[in-house]
DNA sequence: ACGAAACAAGAGCGGTGCTCTCGAAGTGCT
DNA sequence: AGCACTTCGAGAGCACCGCTCTTGTTTCGT
């Protein structure tokens, strides 16, 4: 086998390991991430990390990615496994409980994907397609009730018109057609579940609110009246 | 004046002027402040700041301090300095751009208060005082607004049991009687405003929306419309 | 079988937060 | 005014960090 030769599956094993034990030293010391310390985890030298990855940015980068894609499965996952395609609010809820039971699993990994940006770090380009999945879901949800006439769009001159512009075309990037007032209402809904999920695990809601499911599960309900879905069965 | 000797007076001048100077490398370099750098551009030796601040993270916290007491205040003037007091969707509107015009022109500090927290660091009890300032403000109004008759309570059974209790609770510990469906309306404004500033803020409408003080507009008017706020004049 | 490439290890550079010691300078009391 | 006491700035030093360079070994493709 050329095309994996013991070198190369060597190689990939290494990657999968560092990042394996790059991932556990973030759940457990933070996101201050120590090239040092993995290497010493794995029994190497620091320095032989960087066969493996050019600079501790790298390796951040594809954790990164990972999660994002750890993510966006969750989430396209419940998207997909309703009961009833036509519940739109169900499937709605579901998708946005499944992103924030995934960040209440991985809480350090969340923290690296939508904390506040690393100083010197910018975000190569690799990471906005997997970055742009969670909202492409929910997004997609009204698109498809849209279709299945489950909601009837906005008013068309609820815009200004340069907005309109804005988001007439980045609707057409993504969902051709797709009312530009009803992609502001999905990246209305968006920005909620971020700031809910945000807020809950970064402490906001200590000594305030004890009961997180019912809080989040309230305030997801009422951005789903805000956009238009049909009211629980 | 035995008060304030020349001692203490220098001693509260090298305070600010530690405070100031950091602040500075916070808005250049980013998050991760170095003490060593600071100490630098005062012309000391490193270890003459832990004369003043017994580690870094007691001086992060003095300036998150400052940063929370300083948004604190461009919002609750914000939410005053209406023209019309019974205009309650302008004073919304006010006082969301209040947030975001500091957070603009404060980037680094806005994302010392609300980006991940530092791995390490534990917010002390003196930072939950300023920090619950902005959405004090915001559920202020709605307390205002259902004082003056401008906008009509949520139906009271709208929430289960629990966070019916939890909200209760917290509701009675900054005002007494408000209902607690308002407020969780409330505080689905207050995570809007902090989900749009913290998208705008850390990158997530590059290449997406060109026109944000319009985007940021609308998305406070949608969210105004779900509290029940009275529809513009 | 051999040259080339990939690899792990070690030393080293400049940087970090933080501690300790030491001499200088200001403070309060008699 | 003199003296004990406290505060201060400087310096050396510790352990850690990301990263580079060199050296010797192992594996690869031909």
């Amino acid at each position: 086998m050329p095309a994996s030769s013991i070198r190369a599956r060597v190689r990939a094993e290494m990657l999968d390991e560092i990042k394996a034990v790059a991932r556990q030293h973030l759940a457990t010391d933070g996101a201050n991430l120590s090239l040092r310390a993995v290497a010493r985890d794995m029994g190497m030298v620091s320095s032989a990390i960087y066969r493996y990855f050019p600079s501790r940015d790298d390796l951040l980068t594809a954790l990164i990615i990972e999660a994002y894609d750890a993510l966006g499965d969750a989430v396209e996952a419940a998207a997909v496994a309703a009961t009833d395609r036509l519940d739109l609010r169900a499937r709605w809820q579901a998708v946005c409980r499944a992103a924030r039971d995934w960040a209440l699993a991985h809480p350090a990994e969340y923290a690296l994907l939508y904390g506040s940006p690393v100083p010197g770090y910018a975000a190569p380009d690799d990471t906005v397609g997997p970055a742009q999945r969670p909202p492409l879901t929910l997004v997609g949800l009204l698109r498809e009730g849209l279709e299945d006439g489950l909601l009837s769009p906005p008013p068309a001159n609820e815009l200004p018109p340069q907005l309109h512009a804005d988001l007439t075309e980045l609707a057409d990037a993504f969902f051709p057609g797709l009312p530009p007032a009803l992609l502001a209402r999905g990246m209305a809904g968006w920005t909620q579940l971020f700031g809910l999920i945000s807020f809950e695990l970064f402490g906001r809601l200590n000594r305030t609110v004890a009961h997180r499911d019912a809080y989040f599960d309230h305030q997801v309900g009422l951005l789903a009246d805000l956009i238009g879905l049909p009211p629980p069965r």
